[in-house]
DNA sequence: CTTCTGACCAGTG
DNA sequence: TCACTGGCCAGAA
């Protein structure tokens, strides 16, 4: 699977977790052909200035935020729209997309 | 060509 | 639950 198709198939994923919701590098790179979880790290470090993905709904498998430096406005953009966080900072299973 | 570095993850103790 | 380990694989140097 070429380098390009496979970041198409991330963004398209990306595109689709729902307002409310988070999902796993794991889990994304699961449902495409050949990423790993690295790759989809990878790809959303890289995004181009001005895109409209829902990157700060992607995080990790712990359902903790990964640590990377944006972190603190993924949380904060998570918790603009209705995520909740334990004290442990993890968010509950029945967040996680897809059931 | 080799080495190193990650927005990762599952297994193990 | 937490800390550590080995595996992962595309880029950068």
């Amino acid at each position: 699977m070429p380098r390009i198709e496979l970041l198409e198939q991330i963004y398209t994923i990306v595109e689709q977790i729902p307002v409310g919701r988070v999902t796993t590098y794991g889990r994304i790179a699961a449902m495409t052909e050949g990423a790993t979880p690295r790759m989809v790290g990878s790809a959303l470090r890289n995004l181009p200035a001005g895109h409209q993905l829902p990157w700060h709904r992607v995080i990790a498998a712990s359902r903790k935020l990964a640590d990377h430096g944006g972190a603190e406005r993924q949380h904060q953009k998570l918790r603009d729209e209705g995520v909740v966080f334990d004290r442990k900072g993890r968010v509950a299973f029945d967040l996680v997309w897809p059931d």
